[in-house]
DNA sequence: CTGAAAGCGCTTACAG
DNA sequence: CTGAAAGCGCTTACAG
């Protein structure tokens, strides 16, 4: 591999004058930068970035934990994030998360493989999270949030977007509905539910436990939780808590014959790219995903920059997008 | 942050004597191994990465690039791939394509932030991707292969996955269908195309051009492709070079109001997750995901630990499954 | 088995 | 504006 000093020899300058070159803000006379370029240029010189991590301490590289990427939502804030930081000259790491994989992210800080870490999917306060918190480890928090904690994070108005579908399902009639929700730690999933069912109370229809069907996020728990509200009496609509348990209600309610949404309206939430696919045509609560994932990766690299700040907390409002699962009949 | 010199204080041993602690195959006495521990434990230390990396020349990283995440076909390789990595005890840094970003992905290489990289995308052999193959920068194509180039490859036998839907779709009488393509300069695409047309020419029912309608990888391009399809007399099928392709089209026939598989028979490629979900219950061509990932990791470290060997190249044996789009009939 | 020392390839005060 | 030198935090011969 050839370094500065082969370019220095090949230049005839000190190893320190093509080091200089590639720095911004440091004096170069123009003979010597342009003599120095050249023979960066013909020797094809890279400079080494683990040397330059060593003296700056900056990896130029961010880490990022993704959930499932069979949740379409992941892959989306995913391709986001990437353009994102690769608008700001980082690089993406990434880890595609079993669990484990959050303390993965949080022990690579601190091996300085990279400078701050995104994650999406955080689902409670552990140990590691605080001890990294209290080592001022630059780390934002986005999709899934954590009331309480001090740290930069990124979410969505859940409590506000569940209520949202309640009164639009209220205001047409559909005054039964079930709640087909994602795994009971997700903080995402328990906002849109507590919202929803307070909502619906103050509404005069109170959403009765036996109606809050609970599984992973996960098309088949889509599947199987409505094929259970099928089979309750009365229940005239859905709200999914994510667009792909939403797609699993979908393909059960096919499967069975009810026809959406004339039997039962089926609404989702996120408004991933699929939802607008004519299969299944989805009313859901759109997240703006590039708006949260350029505040996080502007928050993350305010912070990688000075670590002590104070924490920030950034909420988008989730608006309904109406469509035919739910007859596009207008919000 | 804490570094070996202060464990080695903590410990009362030299700071060589730390780093041997941590070097498997080092001469370190039992008791000095547990008293240093101990001091590492206490004074919460863990190696830097960027200094283990300017001595080993190793980042114990790999690079992976892999096309439009919104085609389910890149999460789930990226997620394979993040899996083997992770076993392997390797950090995964992603390039999210819009066509430049092959050429940062090989940049990496030369600036060593990562050991090596997986392509996924490849469309043609670059002047970058020559020159990287003349350094021996490791690397190594998956998905997308690159006939004639000395570089390890993995790759499914996209000819005869083409040629065993024409056998397929012929032998059930469906002998007039349309070809779904991607972009001609995907060498995927390319060769399920040839594959198919070469056999169906020779079971005496070739494709006329006509029939042959390309686009991007996109479901909006399947869409519109079926849409087109669905003008042409006697169209009875349509073969989609890949699944995403192919979930737009029965979106296009299902909006004409045109029966699946009754009216007409869709068969898709990749056998992704969403292949299997009811609204599409999608005929496909199997490639093995995870046995690509694994294959192509397995070639990758290899290749980091021995940059001179030969060039190896996998194919792997596509298969037929068949699903609701061809109305179940066996294969 | 252990320590002292060199050196990986940079950046950046410090002189001049 | 430029050079000589120190040092980031490790690994690994070289001695003992």
């Amino acid at each position: 591999m050839v370094n500065s000093r082969d370019v220095a020899r090949a230049a005839g300058v000190s190893q320190a004058t093509v080091s200089r070159v590639l720095t911004p803000g440091t004096p170069v006379s123009a003979a010597t930068r342009e003599r120095v370029l050249r023979a960066m240029a013909t020797v094809g010189y890279q400079p080494n970035l683990a040397a330059q991590t060593m003296k700056t301490g900056r990896t130029r590289t961010v880490g990022v934990v993704v959930a499932d990427l069979t949740n379409p939502f992941y892959p989306q804030i995913l391709g986001a994030l990437g353009d994102a930081l690769d608008d700001a000259g980082y690089r993406m790491t990434v880890w595609v998360a079993d669990s484990a994989k959050n303390d993965a992210a949080l022990l690579a800080i601190r091996q300085g493989s990279v400078d701050g870490v995104v994650f999406t999917t955080v689902t409670e306060s552990s140990n590691e999270l605080r001890g990294a918190l209290e080592r001022q480890s630059p780390l934002v928090l986005v999709n899934r949030t954590l009331a309480g904690v001090a740290c930069d994070q990124v979410g969505s108005d859940n409590v506000g977007g569940g209520a949202l579908v309640a009164d639009y399902l209220v205001r047409h009639g559909r005054t039964n509905p079930a709640f087909i929700g994602g795994p009971s730690d997700a903080t995402t999933s328990q906002g849109r539910l507590r919202g929803f069912a307070e909502r619906l109370a103050e509404l005069g229809h109170p959403l009765t436990p036996d109606r809050i069907l609970e599984g992973e996020y996960a098309h088949a728990d889509g599947f199987a939780a409505m094929a259970r509200a099928l089979g309750m009496a009365g229940v005239d609509s859905a709200f999914c808590s994510n667009d792909l348990l939403a797609f699993g209600a979908i393909d059960a309610a096919r499967s069975a014959g009810t026809m959406v949404p004339e039997e039962i309206w089926v609404v989702g939430y996120d408004d991933t790219e699929m939802a607008s696919w004519k299969s299944f045509d989805l009313s859901t609560v759109r997240q703006d995903i590039a708006a949260m994932a350029s505040v996080a990766t502007r928050m993350l690299l305010a912070r990688i920059d000075n670590p002590a700040a104070k924490a920030d907390q950034v909420v988008l409002e989730p608006r309904l997008i109406v469509r035919g699962s739910t007859g596009h009949q207008p919000s």
